[in-house]
DNA sequence: GTAATTATCTTAGCCACTAAGATACTTAAT
DNA sequence: ATTAAGTATCTTAGTGGCTAAGATAATTAC
């Protein structure tokens, strides 16, 4: 067993979180966001759209503080509140990813090409390695997450 | 070239970001923290003492912000105020790693050891892929955030 | 049809943040 | 040495997003 690689691997993974969030953030600052608000934008291109007490689950804010994130996505058409045909009391979140994309894909955009040419230097065998663990690693965290948050 | 290979790689490396984001959040509200302390707190682990200056630029705050998100950690005796020998102005921000530690560990555990298992089942060869993905891939993201930040 | 429930919004109060300026120390110039 | 300029941190006033609690509006259960 080659503790020392496993140990290595363990702080790797954990500046890869820590740089990651660090360049999340710094995305945010640079599109105008005010505090956190790209981190919550983030879920609408990853789950797409849905109502305001979903988001405050998913988020962990309370109802009160979605509405203002909300007023403030919607001002700046980032989303649209739309009350639901089947109960009008929800009111459907619909993101905007046209607007969402134009907003923060230039931001991005070196970040994917030279992550892009990182992917393609690696053979398909690593490349499913990689994907392996991710996946499995996503899960752990849920999982940790759901724990941390429902007790 | 497998295109829907590095196409998934892409949205999982994105989610793993996301996910990881969500996780340490629910383990900031759990230790206590109001907001994004637990973040910077991460900084500290990683980079050890610095001076709040250094912190400010880091962090991208205000230096009036660190000199309040000192003070708060500072009441939760996490860290320590010094004042540097050579240059009496600087404060040197002293990391109390074994109370952080003693904080944050207890809610990493499970994690610690569900990662740890993940890791386990891979092979050698498999890991230094990973290894390698994580380091360039960590490097790409430094490099964003520096251009996104000084400019 | 009334009561209980559910989903979102509103309000008051709190707290961390920024911007600007104050304080304290250091370095450079004469 | 003295003065000026520069640097590092702290302080203060004002802003804005957050929570908690309650209001509003729609739905479901009896």
């Amino acid at each position: 067993m080659d503790k020392d690689l496993l140990k290595q691997l363990r702080k790797l993974s954990q500046q890869y979180a820590y740089t990651s969030i660090q360049m999340h953030e710094a995305v945010a600052r640079k599109a105008g966001f005010s505090g956190t608000d790209h981190k919550y934008l983030g879920f609408f291109l990853q789950k797409g759209a849905m109502t305001a007490g979903e988001l405050s689950s998913l988020t962990g804010l309370t109802t009160g503080a979605v509405t203002g994130l909300i007023d403030r996505f919607e001002k700046k058409k980032l989303v649209k509140r739309q009350f639901a045909a089947a109960d009008r009391r929800k009111v459907i979140i619909e993101p905007n990813t046209k607007n969402i994309m134009a907003l923060l894909e230039p931001l991005y955009k070196e970040y994917r090409n030279k992550s892009g040419k990182l992917m393609a230097s690696f053979s398909v065998e690593e490349l499913k390695t990689i994907e392996a663990y991710f996946v499995k690693a996503i899960e752990i965290m849920t999982e940790t997450t759901d724990k941390l948050n429902n007790k």
